[in-house]
Parts: structure tokens; C-alpha cells; sequence
DNA sequence: CGACTCATTGACCAGACTCAACACCGGTGG
DNA sequence: CCACCGGTGTTGAGTCTGGTCAATGAGTCG
């Protein structure tokens, strides 16, 4: 979502898959973009922060061949759905998405924002189905692993069966931080904590950490924060007014990280 | 606050000590293991939906072994501390925890209730450090699992590595409901899911679904769900007006699971 | 250019919070 | 045995944050 280098910069071989995007289909084809092929983690930006994280140059080369390829996945189209049967995780390479819950009786809620170096689809594997939708921000690409492979990967691989094990437990972290967000914060400490969140994952990837692009609507993040999207929008203009960030629609520059942490 | 846990208190005999001031543990009474001998999960009546579920009787028997045996945590205390250094998962026994998140700045967060069957310290894997505490709402006993003979035993038995991938995984789905639930529900909603949630727990361990004892404080189960305890205890009699449930301090009846349902 | 989605802003209102008083309950100690 | 006490639970009154409804503006795409 957030990435202020130009797109190339970071697909690099993901490029190509962009070029020869086929012409839309009316629901997202599932087919890999690259069948057989690995998917070259050692030249992926993102191999630090993702599954290949820590891993020995021959390790990594055999995960690479355990991926079933990529996928691309455009704008508003699904990754999967709630209650699809869950296969592979994915683990996004460029782009963005978020995850969206949808209860019987009640309004959707998104539930996370992707961003290029994670991983979705953790959610499907205690019942072998998708537990919520995932719907790209914007035109995406995602390595596709199946989830079996893994399986027997992490069985022979010590530091990826870790590795992976760390995704899956940072996940709940994550989940138990933004609770704690839902329960006990106001309005304003809830947007000022997403935008430190999006800033800090920004300097993680290399990105600037005061200077991005949302790539989700206001409604989202008010989804996302427990509020709704006029309060999301109240609140930016008000940090606006009080010399706190700089917003333009979608653009964003933060001007004071610290006085946004003070909220 | 409350006094700590002496880290020597590992757990020799639980049911002896369980016995001489135990309230009404979920578990019976089972036979005492050994010092330093396997956890006999064999026996336990909450091996189906532990980790050992779905495992051969040789399987269990290999995760007793690495089992470091039990430790009683009496009400009030805690099994571990944020920032405590992560060395093993847990398995509550008998007994019933609470895990706290406590941010740098503002009200500390109840993040979940955990009862016979659950494990409870996954969040620690991701840094090698607990992220909550987890403090005991009665005597309680818990397995000890260290976490890298688990890792080990997981590279060998794969149904035993599924379900622990499933645990997991459910936590994330766990927690991403509880989102849900703190993003958009009101108050009666929160209150009324939250009384039905313990309802199915309960049931899937054998449990009356309809009668039973809430251990934890009106002010424990606000901060789980997000408002104060005077609206958890102006709900409760508001249901109770309407027939929905009996409520005498902590014990509990619920008359109308479907009318709890429709909100 | 029109149609649409998305964002901003204002006015009003209600659900939940805060503050406060009081009841209850189990334990403790005189 | 009773008085006392702290922690807990209940209930009421007043307040305010954030939701709802509505109008308008900005941006985008065919």
C-alpha cells in the first residue's frame, strides 16, 4: 500500500507479470503466473522480512522451489473468500491488501492491512477454510506456497519451521495490540496509532517512515479502528489543523511522529 | 500488587495441593505424577482439545515425556510477566487464567480468558518474550511444555505439528473475532456474544452450557469487551429483566440462549 | 461531460462513560 | 459473636465522545 518508490523499484521480477496481465476477468483467476518456476526469493526486497528470513542460501533455494509460482490479483478483486478451502498462504510481493470478517447479522470489519513482506491466510489453517476475504488495495502480486509444502519444509528445515512459527505468533501479538487499540483508546489515539503503524512498517521496508500514500479508503480505516469514517476524517483534519501531518486525500506526510505517540 | 509465584514452586504433586483448598476445579482429581515424570496426558480429560488431540497413543505418550510436568498457580498469581523470557508453552490443567496486556501508556487490557484445555503463551514465540501477563482467577494447574522440545517433537510427528499449527491459527481467528467484536457491536452485543462464547466453551468440554460460575470480575470482563463494568453489570440485570438469564453475582444461568443470540 | 465513489464538514442526538452513593460478601480480628 | 474492612457489585444522574443523518465538494473513470 504505502510504498513511495515507483513500482518497478520494487517488483522488479514481478514486473513482467504486471505487463502481461491478461484482460480482466470477472473473478480472479487462480492460476500461478509463473507455473513450475521458483520464485526467486533471493532477489526479493522483501526476503528479510518474510518466510525466507534467516534462512541459508540453499534453504531459501528450497522454498523457492516449494512456491507454486505468483499470482497477481488486481484492484478490489479477492485473493480468497471466507470459506474458501484453504491450500497455500501468501505472502504479498507487491501491493497491498486488507482482510475483511463478515459476520452472519452485522457489518463487515476489516481486520488487517498487507503490505509487501507479509503474509496472509494464517487465519485458514486451524479449520482448512478461509476465515475472511482478502481484497487487494490495488493491483498486487503475491508468492503463492502451498501449504502442505510448508509443512514439510518446516519438518526438515529447523530455522524455517521458526520462522514461521515467529509469523504465525507476531500475528496474535498483533491481534492483541489492536484490541487493546479497540478496547481502551479514543478516536483520536486510535487513528494517530494507525499512522505511527503504517509509518513504522514503512521504515521497515526502506520506505519513508513520514511520507506515504494510503492506499485504503476512509471507510476502511474506520473499519479497521472501531470508528466510523467521518470521525477517521474529523480526525486527520484536526491534526491537520494542529500542525501534526500534512494530509491531501490519499497522500500523507507526518510532520510531528512524536506529538502524533503523545495522543 | 499480589505477591509473586516463587519460581521454585514447580509443581510436584498437583492434586494434593489442589485438594486441600480446591473451589471446583473442572478437572477431577487424577492421579499425581511423578517429579520430573510425563504429564500423563493419556488421562487428561481435556486431551481432545489439547495439543495432543488426534494423536496415537505411542504420539502422546512421546509429548508426556517432554512434558516438564506441572505447577500450580494460585489465584491472583501470575504464570508469567511481560517481558519475561519466553521458555515454554502452557496448557491449563485445572483452573482458569486471564492474559493482561499492559501498553506503556493507559489502562492495562484483558486480552482472554482461558480455561481447562487451552494453551496459553503463544504470543511469546515471536521474540522469545511474553507480550502479557497471565494471571490465575482461581488455583489453578498447568502443563509446562518447553518450547524447543515441542519445536523438536513437531519436526517428527506431524499430526502433532498440524495441531499445533491448528492452535495457532485458531488463536489468530480467535482474537480477529474478539476485533470484530470491539470494532462494531454495542455494548448488549458485546455482553450477550460474551456470555455465549463461555456457554460453548463450557459445552465443549463437558460442562453444563446454560449453568456456571464466571470467574473473573465485572471489571475483568469490561476490559475484555471494551466498556466499563458498570455497563457489563447494568447489561447483566437488564437480561435479566427480560428473562434472559439469572444472575446472582458470579453464578449464572442462561434461560434463553436464542433470544442471547438475537442480539 | 456525466456518473460514480470517496472525502469533508456541520447539526443533532444517543449510548456509553464518569462520578458517586450504597449494598453485599467473605475474611479477620477483637 | 459481632464489628469492621476491603474488594466487589449495583444503581442513579449528568456529561460528552463519537455516531447518525445530511449536504456539499473533490477526484476518477468510461
Amino acid at each position: 500500500m504505502y510504498e513511495m518508490l515507483s513500482k518497478a523499484e520494487v517488483l522488479t521480477d514481478a514486473a513482467d507479470t504486471f505487463a502481461s496481465c491478461e484482460p480482466r476477468p470477472p473473478v480472479p483467476a487462480s492460476r500461478p503466473a509463473a507455473a513450475g518456476a521458483g520464485a526467486r526469493c533471493a532477489s526479493c526486497m522483501m526476503r528479510h522480512i518474510c518466510m525466507a528470513a534467516s534462512l541459508e542460501a540453499d534453504d531459501v533455494e528450497r522454498l523457492d522451489r516449494a512456491m507454486q509460482g505468483w499470482r497477481t490479483v488486481r484492484h478490489n478483486e479477492r485473493l480468497f473468500r471466507a470459506g474458501d478451502p484453504f491450500r497455500s498462504l501468501y505472502a504479498v510481493r507487491a501491493g497491498s491488501f486488507k482482510t475483511v470478517v463478515t459476520p452472519e447479522r452485522g457489518k463487515e470489519h476489516i481486520s488487517g492491512f498487507f503490505m509487501a513482506g507479509d503474509a496472509i491466510g494464517m487465519d485458514g489453517i486451524c479449520d482448512e477454510t478461509h476465515a475472511c476475504d482478502a481484497i487487494a488495495l490495488e493491483d498486487s502480486v503475491v508468492c503463492v506456497l502451498p501449504y502442505h509444502l510448508l509443512e514439510a519444509l518446516c519438518r526438515e528445515i529447523k530455522p524455517l519451521q521458526r520462522q514461521f512459527h515467529r509469523m504465525l505468533s507476531a500475528e496474535i501479538v498483533r491481534e492483541a495490540n489492536q484490541m487493546m487499540l479497540l478496547g481502551n483508546m479514543s478516536a483520536e489515539q486510535r487513528v494517530a496509532s494507525f499512522l505511527l503503524g503504517i509509518s513504522a512498517r514503512h521504515r521497515a521496508r526502506g520506505y519513508s517512515a513520514t511520507s506515504f500514500v494510503l492506499r485504503m479508503t476512509r471507510e476502511d480505516i474506520g473499519s479497521y479502528l472501531g470508528v466510523t469514517l467521518e470521525t477517521v476524517s474529523r480526525t486527520l483534519s484536526k491534526f491537520q489543523h494542529e500542525g501534526l501531518l500534512a494530509v491531501q486525500g490519499k497522500s500523507l506526510e507526518l510532520l510531528n511522529l512524536d506529538a502524533l505517540d503523545a495522543r
